[in-house]
RNA sequence: GCUUCCUUAGCUCAGUCGGUUAGAGCAUCUGACUGUUAAUCAGGGGGUCCUAGGUUCAAGUCCUAGAGGGAGCGCCA
C-alpha cells in the first residue's frame, strides 16, 4: 500500500554533508547554532548532533521576510527544506538554499543560556540539561557511545559473554568502599531489635541491602561457567570523594576470565585499552580533531603514542626501589614510600609521568594493601594484583589474579575478620570445580578522560553524581 | 573528610591603599553592510558586587559565620 501524500524525508546532517547530488531537494532538521547576514542574505548554521559539523542554510531575503526569520535564533529548533548546492563560501563544501522553513521550537535569546562562545566547564555543569547541545559535549557524548561500542565489540569478538550482575546487593564485604543503602523503610520510624539495632527483617529484601560497588564477585560466578565474561554497568560508591577523577555513580567494565595467569591478564589489560583507543582514532576523527584543537593540543599525539607503546610492567618492589633511588637523588615527596606502603598519587605520577613517560602496569603488591581475593605469591608476602597506571588519570584499571584455593582464601578472610556469612555462594566457586582465573575493573569515565583529554570526570558523563550534587 | 583558592552584568573577567555615579570584552537589542564563517562596524539597554552579621564617617574592597564552585590530598575505578 502506497501513501499518496508526498513528504520530505529528513537527511541527517552527517549524511547531507557527504551528498553530491546538487540541485536535488533536501530536508534537514536540527538546532540553530547561529544566524548572521545582511539585508540580502542570511546564513543559518544548523546542527543535529549527528556530527560536530554544522550545515549552512542560505536564506534569500527576497523569498523570506525578516519577520519569518525572527524566531530562528541561537538554540531554536527548525526543519529546513531546500536545494542542495555547492557552497560559494569558503568554509564548507555544500549548503542548502532554503525554500521552506518550519520552526519547531523557539528559544528566547534573552534567556537561552548557551552562547556562541566563552562558556566555562563549571558554568556548563549548571546547565547540564542543555550542555549536550554544545560542540564540546556533543563531541564527548558521541565518543562515549563509540567507546561503549568498542568495549562490547572487543569482548564479543574475543569470545566473551556479556554477563549482567545485580545492581542491588546484600553482601557488604565487596571491600571496594562505602555503599548506598537501599530500603523501603520509613527512616523516621525505624524498627529496632532488643539490642537497639535496626531490624531489617521487615525491609523489602528482608535484610540490609545496598547498591553495588562492583560486579566482580558475581562476575567470577559467570566465569566459572561460561569461561570468559564481562560486565558493563553502573556502579555506586558513597565515598565522600571530591576530585576530578571520582563519581558517586559511574560505569565500570569488569572482565573475568577462567584459566589465565598473570601475564595473560596483563596482555588482556594492555590489548583491551589499546583496542579502545585505536577505535577512537579510527571512528571519531572529526570529534578528536575538535578536542585536539580546543581542549587539549596534545591529545591525538598522546592517543597514537599509547597505541604504539609497549606498557611498562613493573613489580611493586622494583617500583619502591626506583622511588627510593629518586629520593636519594634529591626528589622530594610529601609522603614516605617504604616497602609495604600504599603508593600515593605523587609516587604513581613520578613513575608514570617522569621516570618512564608511559603507561605502567604495576604488579605483585604487598598483600596488606590489596583486597582479600587476590592470589598469594609463593613468597607469602605479595599478591598478584595488576593495576594499570596512566599519565594524569592515575589508576585506570585495577586487576588481579584471584585466589582459587579455598584454604588460602579462608585464611585471608579470617585474618582480616571479614564478615562472610552472606558470602557462602562466593566460596562455593572454590569448593566446586575451582579454577585459576583472573580479571580486572576499568572505570569507563576514566577511559573517557584519557580518550577525550577532558580534565574533569564530571564532564565525560551526561549527568554526574557527586557529593552534594544530584541535579538533573 | 582535610588543605587551599574563588564567588562583581546573561557569560568571561578587571576593579589600585577602604573614598564621588562599579567598568571591559563577548552575548542580547536597534541600525548599517550584496556571501557570512566565533562575520564586521556604530549605538542602546542590562548590577541583590553569593548570603547574614560586624568594623568604619565611608565596604565590591577589611573581619566572622554560612552557602555554592574549583584545585591539591586521602579513599578508589
Amino acid at each position: 500500500m502506497k501513501f499518496e501524500i508526498r513528504y520530505m524525508q529528513r537527511t541527517v546532517i552527517i549524511d547531507a554533508l557527504k551528498r553530491t547530488d546538487f540541485g536535488s531537494e533536501i530536508n534537514v532538521r536540527g538546532w540553530v547554532r547561529s544566524r548572521r547576514g545582511n539585508k540580502n542574505v542570511s546564513f543559518i548554521a544548523l546542527n543535529d548532533g549527528s556530527t560536530i559539523k554544522n550545515i549552512q542554510i542560505v536564506v534569500d531575503l527576497e523569498k523570506f521576510s525578516e519577520e519569518q526569520l525572527k524566531p530562528v535564533t541561537t538554540g531554536s529548533c527548525i526543519s529546513a527544506t531546500g536545494i542542495l548546492v555547492e557552497s560559494q563560501g569558503a568554509g564548507q563544501a555544500v549548503e542548502i538554499q532554503l525554500t521552506e522553513l518550519e520552526v519547531y521550537g523557539t528559544a528566547d535569546p534573552e534567556k537561552y543560556p548557551l552562547q556562541k562562545k566563552g562558556l566555562s566547564m563549571e558554568f556548563l555543569r549548571t546547565v547540564a540539561h542543555l550542555r549536550p547541545r554544545t560542540n564540546t559535549f556533543g563531541t564527548v557524548f558521541r565518543i562515549r557511545h563509540n567507546m561503549a561500542m568498542a568495549i562490547h565489540t572487543y569482548f564479543h569478538e574475543h569470545g566473551y559473554f556479556y554477563f549482567h550482575t545485580p545492581l542491588i546487593t546484600a553482601s557488604d564485604c565487596e571491600g571496594a568502599g562505602q555503599m548506598f543503602q537501599v530500603t523501603t523503610k520509613n527512616l523516621y520510624n525505624l524498627k529496632k531489635d532488643e539490642n537497639g539495632q535496626i531490624d531489617y527483617s521487615d525491609d523489602f529484601f528482608g535484610k540490609q541491602a545496598a547498591l553495588t560497588v562492583s560486579g566482580q564477585l558475581e562476575g567470577e560466578l559467570g566465569a566459572m561457567a561460561l569461561g570468559k565474561i564481562y560486565t558493563f554497568g553502573p556502579t555506586f560508591r558513597a565515598e565522600n570523594s571530591n576530585t576530578p577523577r571520582h563519581l558517586a555513580e559511574f560505569w565500570m567494565i569488569e572482565p573475568e576470565v577462567a584459566f589465565i595467569q598473570k601475564d595473560e591478564l596483563m596482555d588482556l589489560e594492555e590489548d583491551f585499552i589499546k583496542y579502545c583507543v585505536r577505535w577512537a582514532l579510527e571512528h571519531c576523527q572529526d570529534d578528536l580533531e575538535f578536542l585536539n584543537q580546543f581542549v587539549d593540543k596534545g591529545l591525538i599525539e598522546r592517543l597514537k603514542s599509547v597505541v604504539d607503546t609497549e606498557f611498562v610492567r613493573l613489580e611493586y618492589t622494583e617500583g619502591i626501589r626506583i622511588l627510593q633511588e629518586a629520593i636519594k637523588n634529591g626528589k622530594k615527596f610529601e609522603f614516605p614510600c617504604n616497602w609495604g606502603d600504599d603508593l600515593s598519587s605523587e609516587h604513581e605520577r613520578y613513575l608514570v609521568e617522569e621516570h618512564f613517560g608511559k603507561p605502567v602496569i604495576m604488579t605483585d603488591y604487598p598483600k596488606d594493601i590489596k583486597a582479600f581475593y587476590m592470589k598469594l605469591n609463593a613468597d607469602g608476602k605479595t599478591v598478584q594484583g595488576t593495576d594499570v597506571l596512566f599519565p594524569q588519570i592515575g589508576e585506570i584499571i585495577g586487576g588481579s589474579v584471584r585466589e582459587e584455593s579455598l584454604d588460602k582464601l579462608n585464611d585471608e578472610i579470617e585474618r582480616r575478620h571479614i564478615p562472610m556469612k552472606d558470602m557462602w555462594w562466593y566460596l562455593d566457586t572454590r569448593r566446586f570445580g575451582a579454577a585459576p582465573h583472573a580479571g580486572f575493573g576499568l572505570g569507563f569515565e576514566r577511559l573517557m578522560l584519557f580518550v577525550t583529554g577532558m580534565q574533569n570526570i564530571r564532564d565525560v558523563i551526561p549527568f554526574p553524581r557527586t557529593p552534594k550534587t544530584a541535579e538533573f
